[in-house]
DNA sequence: CGAAAGTTTGAGTTGCTTCAACCGCGGTGG
DNA sequence: CCACCGCGGTTGAAGCAACTCAAACTTTCG
């Protein structure tokens, strides 16, 4: 078993943490516990008590909802120094979604008691928890509005655009099906799409980097049906 | 003019409010304004800054997301009692939305500053907040899931199940466009999925009062596709 | 290297939308 | 009082964007 780090030292060091009082921190960080995922990995099902929430110290996790016939609906993909679960957590219901871990990742889970507890020692934690709600749920909105009022190309044409990126040089950090099942397409309708925009030359693809070239081209495209 | 109600009164009438430390909630119905919407007014606009949050003391809201061709797609219906606007205004960010009243409705006011301090003096206003916003969450994952994972006709039958009722009698509080919208619809397919299921002698449509005959064979229907 | 997983491509299908016409009802003003 | 309008709702016919199924190709990785 890996050595265990310092769980306050982790805590502070997350931007989602700043601002917060230090004692209260640090009360936490002793409620706190970490968890060490595997690549792909479940964190928890769908139906699952939902007892506590965790924060992804390092590492990628995937949201998404199952469904009967493997067709599972990618909702978010969480990045280092988020949480999520705590939206059930708070309303005591069992989990809608599941959750895995995407890499190896180190979590840290912290049981509802403690929050509670935190969030009457320190407003300012209440905040945190706040903004954190009020940003999934922003992201949520998007992807309703997303997926309801465009086409398939507009919403990849959206989500390259939206990708974090050095220059023209796009890495697609998550595989092309979740890509897909995220803009709630099939991989081949993804494909395709792809395929596309590379005939028009506005991008292109290698393995799993894409270079977009036609920048101006791309934002115009996203804002209409073509 | 209509004469001012008192907000403490009000604010302590509400569910959302139960729990809250008599004290706080009086310092916050000084700062709360009313504010009185007729029907079909706009309450905000997507863009609108997001300065404060608003609760229905008594009427019926409208929020939808709009879209360039009238095909506005609707996110939910805010009812008597419930908050609504509070995401964005804890980002800091414009509407994404719109917000209308359905009926003449009175709403309370309350500006970001006058929360903020509320959340400071009372940590259970802070965990009412959480728990609002956690349900709004809730509501849009069950939406998302709905909307990707089920057929039209799934979609129909599960409103439908999910309504208030009096016995079998379901009176739909908004019009059928809405439902539709709010379904991910457009009004045909809405129309042509009742027709079937009035065919099918599952349900009775008389005006906006629908009659559920076979629950049990509706919850078989909302399972799995026909 | 070989198996498994991921991606692309093709062909055919379909559920829902779009467009358009029509019905019925409530409100309004001549 | 009734004609007319406008809006909500229904119905029909046609179209299409995305899906499904299936097969080939490619990359990944033990």
């Amino acid at each position: 078993m890996g050595k265990e780090l310092d769980v306050d030292e982790l805590l502070a060091h997350l931007p989602l943490f700043e601002g917060m009082d230090a004692a209260a921190r640090n009360e936490l960080s002793k409620a706190a516990h970490q968890v060490r995922i595997a690549k792909k990995e479940t964190i928890f099902h769908k139906g699952d008590a939902a007892k506590g929430l965790f924060i992804v110290a390092v590492g990628h996790v995937k949201i998404s909802i199952p469904s009967e016939r493997g067709r599972e609906k990618i909702i978010e993909f969480v990045e280092s120094g988020r949480a999520f679960g705590e939206a059930m957590m708070f309303l005591d219901h069992p989990y809608l979604n599941d959750a895995q871990a995407l890499v190896d990742s180190l979590l840290i889970w912290i049981d509802k008691r403690d929050i509670d507890a935190a969030i009457d020692r320190d407003p300012s934690f209440a905040r945190i928890i706040i903004k954190g709600l009020s940003r999934r749920f922003e992201n949520l909105i998007r992807d309703i509005e997303t997926v309801h009022l465009s086409s398939a190309l507009q919403r990849v044409v959206g989500y390259l655009l939206m990708q974090p990126h050095n220059g023209t040089q796009t890495p697609l950090i998550v595989n092309k099906q979740m890509i897909a099942s995220k803009l709630g397409l099939t991989p081949e309708t993804f494909s395709r799409v792809l395929q596309k925009l590379i005939k028009k030359q506005m991008i292109a693809v290698k393995g799993s980097t894409i270079s977009i070239h036609g920048r101006p081209e791309l934002e115009q495209l996203s804002g209409h049906t073509e």
